[in-house]
RNA sequence: GGCCCCGUAGCUCAGCCGGAUAGAGCACUCGCCUUCUAAGCGAGUGGUCGCAGGUUCGAAUCCUGCCGGGGUCGCCA
């Protein structure tokens, strides 16, 4: 389903012009126009609309880029019944439309009718896509860190819904490694000391943390002494399955309070039981994807105790890898790139062609094997696409908050949102792109000020909504409703900073369709805090002239058109936080 | 040493997968303000887009090579 995009109804008159010019022989036939475009020009004043279509279609056509550009403004010029009322070709060959104000309230009621479905487009065709993000380990609550590449995860996944991508997100369980013994030992000295032993000196490489506490003791609870004084291999299968069960219970109560719901999680464990390992590494080595070699030492890095030893190895270099990765650790069992070749490989069997994984950047030197592996696990048929996520530096009032897991004192994702609320932390981690690294300061975020663009966006909602309450209460017989206010007059919406909040509102398709196309999330955060900037701005014209304000007193005409100009503002900017996952608010307090 | 990311105004960052005199916020300077929602408003100063080549009608954007910062580098995930 999609939704009014004037600058893409554009983009079709003008190619429609390109081809009508070609059947009259005024310009060669079967010309490519996939990059011709409508969007709003650099600068306001050299019009309402502008298309590159003379320039790139001008060597092609085998004329210059002026003579092509005449032939389509005269066209265009004539086309008064789309509010043209001006065509002028500038720069290079730039030519630049100008439509009457009527056009644009034409295009404002469009906004009103069309509501949430505003922004909405088919690009994705309902193709299905696999978004995978979070995947934190299951030995211990979020920190901060994961929250970012959560939220822009999340955000990515409405994103692509909203562009018409049938999604699923999905969360990968890493069950089945080293840190789950861990994890199992840690957990059953917390279940010793819940029965009464005394456990002297915690081991080291041993997760120390408080939170396992509840663990060891619910696992007493539930089982009783049954594991006391025995050997590790009794216990160690059980806790091990029980301590996972209860980290994963725990992260989805983190992913619950930052209002994060996955539709599949997959267990990495569950994977190597069934032999998807095995088949998939079977798989790759009929088509002599893996051989046993030695690796050369890493140069300029110091390796303790490097030695040569054969291994078993993936051709990741004939898919665009520098080297080839190894597939199994000397006790014979998949490395974890093995696994997650197989996890991958299960995804494509599932139905997703279109893989998308968002990662924290430490695991950047990742990325090439596992696109070199998807490729050749699924013959190519499956792409993937990683997105990574750049640390995030988390301050108080411009002081780091000291973090160290050994002291004990790391900050939790849960307790970041328990102090500033999930829309806010949702908002303040798009405010930079993934691969920028990010400032979270505790303090500047909840600041109502100016400078804070979580309260600048909300603020400016609040007010849209707040110029509505006040009329529903003068002119309680109004229909302020998007429908009602779609088909009031605009004929006096005549002011220029009014006629360039409408033309805002037009362009904000185009910004969910780059963000989506992209991959981009955080795009959207900043298109929203141009729009309250343009909303602001028509809001303080008030100010200094009261015959600028929403509710005029003496002109119902007037009041009724800007009341349908801050509905369409409420909207958009409503449905702008839906999408990040933020609850917009109808007031300030 | 290899690979990946980053380098845009004094600071923090945008820049729509090549376009028209490169944008915003903060800071600074100068005015205004006490308001339908208060947590200000308007204007101005300010940039060799790291450097050097290349691609073309046109490059902050694409390619190559340097410089600087960060990340990462066999059996951790």
């Amino acid at each position: 389903m999609t939704s009014p995009n004037l600058f893409k109804a554009f983009q079709g008159v003008v190619k429609s012009i390109v081809e009508e010019l070609a059947a009259q022989s005024l310009l060669p036939s079967g010309l490519d126009l996939t990059r011709v475009v409508v969007e709003p020009p650099r600068d306001a004043s050299h019009g309402d609309l502008a298309t590159n279509a003379a320039m790139v279609l001008g060597k092609p056509a085998g004329k210059p880029p002026r003579v092509v550009a005449e032939l389509i403004a005269e066209r265009l010029s004539a086309r008064s019944d789309l509010g043209v009322v001006d065509v002028r070709i500038d720069g290079p060959g730039f030519i630049n439309i100008r439509l009457e104000p009527a056009a644009w309230h034409a295009s404002l009621a469009d906004v009103l009718r069309a509501g949430e479905r505003f922004g909405d487009s088919d690009s994705g065709g309902g193709r299905r896509v696999n978004v995978e993000y979070v995947s934190a380990n299951p030995t211990g609550p979020l920190h901060v860190g994961h929250g970012r590449g959560t939220v822009v995860g999340d955000v990515l996944a409405s994103l692509l819904a909203k562009a018409g991508w049938s999604v699923t997100k999905e969360y990968y369980i890493n069950d089945a490694g080293a840190q789950v013994d861990v994890l199992g030992r840690a957990v059953y000295l917390r279940y010793c000391q819940a029965a009464g032993r005394e456990i002297g000196e915690w081991p080291e490489g041993v997760y120390p943390g408080e939170y396992l506490i509840p663990v060891g003791q619910a696992l007493l609870a539930e089982r009783g002494e049954v594991f006391l004084d025995q050997p590790e291999a009794v216990w160690l299968p059980e806790v091990r399955l029980f301590a996972v069960d209860k980290m994963m219970d725990l992260i989805r109560a983190d992913l619950a309070a930052m209002g994060v719901r996955h539709d599949v999680f997959s267990s990495e464990r569950r994977l190597v039981e069934d032999g998807a390992v095995e088949r998939v590494l079977a798989d790759l080595e009929s088509r002599d994807l893996i051989y046993t070699g030695t690796l050369e030492k890493p140069k300029g890095r110091e390796v303790e105790d490097w030695e040569p030893r054969p291994q078993t190895l993936f051709r990741a270099t004939q898919f665009g890898d520098d080297v080839d990765r190894p597939l199994k650790k000397s006790d014979g069992s998949g490395t974890y790139f093995a696994n997650d070749i197989a996890y991958h490989w299960d995804k494509h069997r599932r139905g997703f062609d279109h893989q998308i994984d968002i990662w924290g950047a430490d695991h950047g030197g990742y990325v090439k094997r596992m696109r070199a592996a998807v490729t050749a696990a699924t013959g190519g048929a499956a792409t993937l696409e990683v997105r990574l996520c750049q640390l995030v530096n988390l301050l108080d009032g411009g002081v780091p908050v000291k973090m160290s897991k050994r002291a004990g004192r790391f900050v939790t994702l849960r307790d970041v949102v328990d102090e500033v609320g999930a829309g806010v932390v949702r908002f303040v981690m798009l405010t930079r792109k993934n691969d920028a690294p990010l400032d979270f300061d505790l303090q500047a975020v909840v600041e109502q000020s100016k400078d804070n663009p979580v309260f600048y966006v909300q603020y400016a909602y609040a007010r849209a909504s707040s110029v509505l309450r006040h009329a529903a209460e003068a002119r309680p017989e109004w229909d302020l409703s998007e429908a009602g206010l779609a088909a009031v007059p605009l004929a006096s919406l005549t002011d220029e900073a009014e006629l360039g909040l409408i033309k805002s509102l037009a362009g904000w398709p185009r910004i969910i369709e780059a963000a989506a196309d992209a991959h981009e999330p955080h795009r959207i955060a900043f298109g929203l805090s141009d729009l309250a900037a343009g909303f602001h701005g028509v809001w303080n014209r008030g100010r200094d002239d009261a015959a600028l304000r929403f509710i005029v007193e003496g002109d119902d005409a007037t009041t009724q058109a800007r009341l349908a100009l801050v509905r369409a503002v409420k909207l958009v900017i409503g449905s702008g936080l839906t999408l990040l996952g933020v609850e917009p608010l109808e007031e300030m307090r």
